[in-house]
DNA sequence: ATACTGTATATTGTATACAATCAAGAGAAA
DNA sequence: TTTCTCTTGATTGTATACAATATACAGTAT
């Protein structure tokens, strides 16, 4: 058995990373009573845990009606593609000059293997190395609160599925994101922070490509 | 008596209240028990409330040492000026498209007003207007996460003082502060959204002014 | 006087009990 | 059948009780 901090803390991870891996989705209701059994404790600690879930952003809440599921739709998924750029933007400028040698050659490391996956078709292994990337330089811009505004803003892409799409059009749209990241590790050797900077806001996060085609 | 929704939120407001008005400040220990003495109510609405405060970022949550208000220190200031500028530009180049001529009106008016307060002297109600003035496009950029985010910033600001700076280099900064107003104001008049978000993200929110200088 | 140790008190974390509200279904009236 | 109402059970909101840990202080040893 794991020692967790409290209760509250373990409810609070295992609600969230049911939600983050998709078990829990779309609207779904959480009954507090069936938390409880599942996990063996009592309301106290679930409710704490859920009230949290929530003031994060993994959970609405009804009055009187108990928490569910916050939804993916449209709306949320256009308000996020509006604010991820300026910030992933500013992480990468303020990240700039604080990267040594090694960093940089990890970004240039990653930004292979992506273009390996590609040529191998492993498009969930080029998801993940995506994430790295982009976690790679916002972990190292020096600025807990932007840390952590990117890391809730990314955990509604961690979901995403392409299966909308056939398998040609998801390696054009895939290199086309490789060739940017491409470019985006050059201006990190350049160690122009600037036009860093802008490029991430402004063409890697363009904000008229669609969620699912950036990115 | 209010009718409030809970428990829960009517000790949250108090508490947030309290603290945004500068009654709370520091590293202000908070004691569970006295605030239920003060608003009659049990733990239980208290620790939700609390939690929830502390997911808010009002207060930090020592494990088993309990909840005390957050302080405002040098590198939480920082944090949050490298982040609101592109926020905010990113609001002002949301709001843009969507003002209306009473809108434009409106934080031409502001701006005005806000002259008038400093010829007047009027620190604190320049201050006020400010506030309003940002406000204003920001609640019309039609991105509630946006809004949440730029709102949970600016409470920073609301508490500051210019005590340490003296009368006269006080209205130079507002002036020039002002000035920068009227050329946002100009650009929401021309409808250029683009150069908007740029101006406000880039000059008003120069990330080389200290925070007591800027807005 | 200072540092250490043990105990008492206070505070936090969790469980349970109670109150208030909501949801579902049975039965009656149209 | 449909709709309304009433009742019953389930669920949420709040209070209280208990357990675990931390804090404060007195007493002792160095």
């Amino acid at each position: 058995m794991d020692q967790y901090r409290s209760l509250k803390d373990h409810v609070y991870d295992h609600i969230a990373q049911a939600i983050d891996s998709g078990r829990l989705s779309g609207d779904d209701k959480l009954s507090e009573q069936q938390i409880c059994d599942a996990l063996n404790v009592s309301r106290t600690p679930v409710r704490e845990a859920l009230i949290q879930l929530a003031s994060d952003g993994y959970l609405e809440n009804l009055p009187r009606k108990g928490f569910h599921v916050k939804a993916m739709n449209e709306e949320s998924a256009r308000e996020i593609v509006e604010i991820i750029g300026p910030l992933d933007g500013r992480a990468a400028l303020l990240a700039c000059p604080r990267m040594d040698e090694d960093d940089r050659a990890q970004l240039q490391f990653l930004h292979e293997s992506m273009q390996l996956a590609i040529a191998k078709g492993m498009l969930k292994k080029y998801d993940d190395l995506q994430h790295e990337f982009h976690d790679y330089y916002v972990q190292r811009c020096g600025n807990e609160k932007l840390i952590g505004y990117v890391r809730q803003l990314n955990r509604y892409f961690m979901k995403r599925e392409y299966a909308h799409v056939d398998h040609d059009k998801q390696i054009t749209l895939l290199q086309q994101a490789n060739d940017e990241h491409a470019e985006i590790v050059r201006l990190f050797l350049a160690g122009d922070a600037t036009g860093l900077q802008r490029y991430v806001r402004d063409v890697h996060w363009s904000i008229d490509n669609a969620p699912f085609l950036v990115w």
